[in-house]
DNA sequence: AGCCTATGAATGAATG
DNA sequence: CATTCATTCATAGGCT
């Protein structure tokens, strides 16, 4: 990918370019350039929007056109742009390679280094699909867990959890987002968090500000005046 | 790859400070430039998160049996009577500072200073609870584990999909997940996701079917005939 | 058809 | 910084 010299100047065209190089990127923006990527932004907002839209229509009715890859639910647009867009599932370890995992494990030679891990993927990879991360997260899992149940048979303890009522308790913990979308932050939540010093930064901030009047959207649709 | 430097100066200041070295494109961008990037970007976030709870709130017509805060789940009783939850929990960014915290991340400027932390920490106290030590920890975490990525990524490649396992095995995924890592599309930029950016070791199906270089950002306008 | 559980993966914090 | 730990999130399967 390469830029000519001239397009610099002309914000109609290569607003925003890159160059790829050993994968990475590096832009370059005069600001018109700017300007044009802030309208892009506000673009993608909407567009942001459509497809939330869209997505709800969808779910609503229960009928998408859209195709379903693994376990990835991919609606009609997506379908149609993103022709590169697969889906995967986690990792799942044969019956074979569990096998040898846990023999590993069981030799009780702690947590295998960077090394070791390469070899181990390298076996269990005659049996299977596998990675070095899986690997590493099978043993980091592994630790953790047995190390958990361990301690956990000492007391047999109701749910350690602060739930202070009585009635009906309920705490599930499952979302039922089915677009996943991003958190919102926690906001007028006050704050019972305190850190452990070590950092030597200081710890405790106790306070969540709360939206002090600070509504950058509404912000935003003034500035730019999008979104009606 | 080079450019007239007529250009760069065309406007009222130097806008633009271009360095290249061996060819390679390095920073480009004036920090006022990067500054406000980064406020667009953070602008971006928060509509997406304004379109989040929008999303929300439309499909929620359903049942939950609690509110989230932050991190942690509490029964609606609790919720109301918002106090003396014994939750102390690890700190969780909200989308907001993520974004934040991604987009000074990659000004590429190393580790903050302790005064660019503290400094952090206030403009992301804004948008829900954080301590420097927060984001001393985040960043400490960022660079080690896209680092760690950073040196499998050379031995990619070499287990192609068309690879043994072709039969059955549901390998891919691509989950669009949450919105947490929104990626402008801007021209030529494909691939919005990036598996797991931490341990390094070779994310198998990380791989990112790298396209012919189709563009989502103006297929999207096509089809929406946004942004006339 | 829905919960439940086991477990792969992600990530904040701690330790060396 | 490099590793490791601890906790949590998300999901594949299984059971009812």
């Amino acid at each position: 990918m390469e830029w000519q010299n001239q397009e610099m100047q002309q914000q109609e065209e290569g607003y925003l370019q890159y160059q790829f190089q050993n994968g990475v990127c590096g832009k370059v923006m005069t600001d018109e350039q700017m300007e044009e990527l802030r309208k892009q932004i506000v673009a993608y907002a909407v567009i942001s929007e459509q497809l939330a839209e869209m997505h709800k229509a969808m779910s609503a009715h229960q009928d998408f056109t859209g195709i379903r890859l693994g376990n990835f639910y991919c609606d009609p647009i997506v379908a149609s742009i993103g022709h590169n867009i697969t889906a995967r599932q986690r990792w799942t370890p044969t019956s074979l390679q569990l096998q040898i995992l846990e023999s590993i494990y069981d030799l009780g030679n702690g947590t295998p280094s960077k090394q070791k891990i390469k070899e181990i993927t390298v076996e269990l990879a005659q049996h299977g699909q596998i990675s070095e991360t899986n690997v590493y997260n099978w043993f980091q899992n592994r630790r953790a867990r047995s190390k958990r149940k361990q301690q956990s048979s000492g007391s047999i303890n109701a749910e350690p959890e602060a739930d202070a009522e009585g009635l009906g308790t309920k705490e599930k913990r499952t979302k039922p987002e089915s677009l996943k979308f991003i958190d919102i932050p926690a906001q007028g939540v006050e704050s019972f968090y305190f850190q452990n010093p070590d950092t030597g930064i200081d710890q405790f901030t106790g306070k969540v500000e709360s939206s002090g009047g600070y509504d950058p959207y509404n912000n935003l649709v003034e500035q730019f005046g999008l979104l009606g």
